[in-house]
DNA sequence: AGGCAGGTGGCCA
DNA sequence: TGGCCACCTGCC
């Protein structure tokens, strides 16, 4: 692979080797690897495939793998929230009053949130229920196989709504989802049969696209909260997961608050990026050793 | 070998 | 409201 394919995508980046890995892989996006021969991370969002690495002098470097290299480099700036000013969204995190946050910024100084497309992370995070990310992974690949959109050398997109739509439930099954083939089949059928529905959810404002998203079979508080997290520009958005249960009972004293209660706590203690914090809480959780019993 | 995993929905008191 | 349980599937 020619040295010059490379294009500067973030210059000076804020990202160490291990924050870049862990936004690109840590649990918001499942369509990324790391490609050892090649020594950067590959991945699709939308219909785009490229390679991002890290140069030594930490500009963030990205090679188009998918047609309309143009396009596809600004996709991925705004894929990755490149406009944003990620070193002023960390401060202006409670980390002066709380020490559990500052110790989580300290130890992933750079982790950021991407913005995948809306429908894409809907769909991710309806096969997340009860999973652990290899294994959403493969659901995600599968899902991308058979149903969606080539974009050549053996990639593809994640389908479309539409796209799911048209598959049975058995066939969804067979890509390994389980039990939530039925209401990731009935969901698709809904977005399907109203043609603006999906679109005005991503417009709307948090409350009244959570409101609505939750009207989705399948989808419940958490799936939304990551759906419009990691897929519009609600930051505030707070999933309440079995870490962030763990790391609030634990680290913040919660024990015996319901899921909604944490989520109310997350965004009145984070504010308005509290969905930013959740990420280094959530990073910092999933990657402690475990503690044998 | 059985229990559990980035949940949700249904049923029961 | 609050607690309990089934639900696919793969991995320890």
């Amino acid at each position: 692979m020619a040295k010059n394919d490379w294009q500067v995508i973030e210059p000076a980046s804020h990202f160490s080797p291990n924050t870049l890995a862990e936004t690109l892989d840590g649990g918001q996006a499942f369509r990324w690897k790391f490609n050892e021969e090649v020594g950067a991370w590959q991945g699709i969002f939308d219909r785009f495939a490229c390679l991002l690495k890290l140069d030594t002098n930490s500009d963030l470097l990205f090679q188009s793998l998918s047609k309309n290299k143009a396009k596809s480099f600004s996709s991925c700036k705004a894929f990755l929230r490149s406009s944003i000013d990620w070193a002023s969204h960390e401060d202006s995190l409670p980390w002066r009053s709380d020490t559990h946050m500052k110790q989580c910024l300290e130890s992933f100084r750079g982790l950021r949130i991407l913005k995948q497309p809306f429908g894409e992370a809907l769909l991710a995070f309806m096969c997340s229920a009860t999973k652990q990310i290899p294994q959403i992974k493969v659901m995600c690949q599968n899902l991308a196989q058979t149903l969606g959109s080539p974009l050549g050398k053996n990639l593809h997109a994640m389908p479309t709504w539409e796209q799911v739509a048209e598959a049975s439930e058995t066939q969804l099954r067979s890509l390994a989802l389980g039990f939530r083939a039925k209401n990731i089949k009935k969901t698709a059928d809904l977005i399907a049969a109203d043609s603006t529905l999906l679109k005005q959810i991503e417009q709307a404002s948090y409350e009244d696209a959570k409101s609505a998203l939750v009207e989705f079979p399948g989808v419940g508080e958490k799936i939304a909260d990551c759906a419009l997290l990691f897929g519009t520009d609600h930051m505030q958005a707070f999933p309440v997961d079995t870490w962030i249960i763990k790391v609030l009972e634990k680290r913040y004293e919660l024990e015996g608050w319901d899921n909604k209660q944490l989520a109310q706590f997350g965004r009145i203690h984070f504010g308005p990026l509290a969905g930013f914090a959740q990420q280094f809480l959530f990073s910092w959780e999933r990657t402690q050793p475990k503690v044998r019993a």
